[in-house]
DNA sequence: TTACTTGCAAATTATTTGCAATAAT
DNA sequence: ATTATTGCAAATAATTTGCAAGTAA
């Protein structure tokens, strides 16, 4: 029987972090695979601490020194990107085939959100020109408060789903 | 002869802090409105240890511990806004009368450029409605490379101000 | 076999906190 | 006189690094 699609990408990404190891003379360990398949499984934003006390869950034992070098790797081999939308820790992605999306980050449960704009690139393009400035990429993160049944922000306040 | 427009500001910004603190019923200490005023003095982005330098420099001796508790008081008085440009340090402002900007980080030399673009307030509403979400507000960061003269990139690269 | 990787613990960076001495009210 | 604030040093949180032991090529 053929691999579902699940599969079939996982397995491009997987080819595509090994041809990346190769390419530099990079190890093909067992842990970065294991890292690699863990942050694909996952499918949401998470941050290196949450990534390492995962994988400690499923009785994988791999030290947080490996799972920082790992997202090193993985965002060298774009196939992972960081954000950072508080002043503390980092939050990752998994990015393979990524497209451009910006992120709404709820104040009160971390919850994130992620939506498009095209006038975002227009405004890139634009404000570079005016300000003669190479623009790589950009971030636009709008902060604020989710409407979610189950978010803190409601727990807390004792708002019943407002 | 009457103060220029410059002092009269800062009578004003001053004011704001004194009247904080006051009803805050938090003391007015030499140390806290000495860094308001440096920080109204150095008129660009800084971030803590920056501002903490800056003032020994100044042979004013002031601790660090002093420098963060007051840009926290700084912060919830609105004469100062906070803002993470980098996955490190996070970076200040003076706010006095803030209108909504944004910011272009150059990657190379750290040099922040502000812009301002309406369409971004427009994006924000029409994100807000679409998502079910109330945003209090938004940081757009463009990163890249700036065409300073003196830009540490050019210099690193040799690239006689291209 | 070689030298890159791992895991552990110690180091580092940015920021916060405990506490005795000091000073604003 | 009271009690918030300061400076210092130690604590914390997130992340990085040094090094001996392990392992991919």
């Amino acid at each position: 029987m053929p691999p579902n699609p699940q599969e079939a990408r996982m397995i491009n990404i997987r080819e595509h972090f090994r041809a990346f190891l190769k390419d530099r003379n990079q190890r093909q360990t067992p842990e970065r695979f294991t890292i690699l398949e863990e942050i694909y499984k996952l499918n949401d934003h998470f941050d290196a601490d949450e990534l390492y006390i995962h994988l400690k869950g499923k009785g994988v034992n791999i030290s947080r020194a490996t799972v920082y070098n790992t997202l090193e790797l993985l965002l060298a081999s774009n196939l992972v990107v960081r954000h950072q939308f508080g002043q503390n820790q980092a939050k990752y992605e998994g990015a393979y085939r990524y497209r451009q999306h910006d992120h709404l980050i709820c104040l009160d449960c971390n919850h994130v959100l992620e939506y498009c704009d095209p006038r975002i690139q227009a405004i890139q393009e634009m404000v570079a020109q005016i300000l003669n400035f190479e623009i790589t990429h950009h971030a636009l993160h709008m902060y604020g408060h989710c409407k979610r049944e189950n978010c803190e922000f409601r727990a807390r306040k004792g708002l019943a789903g407002r």
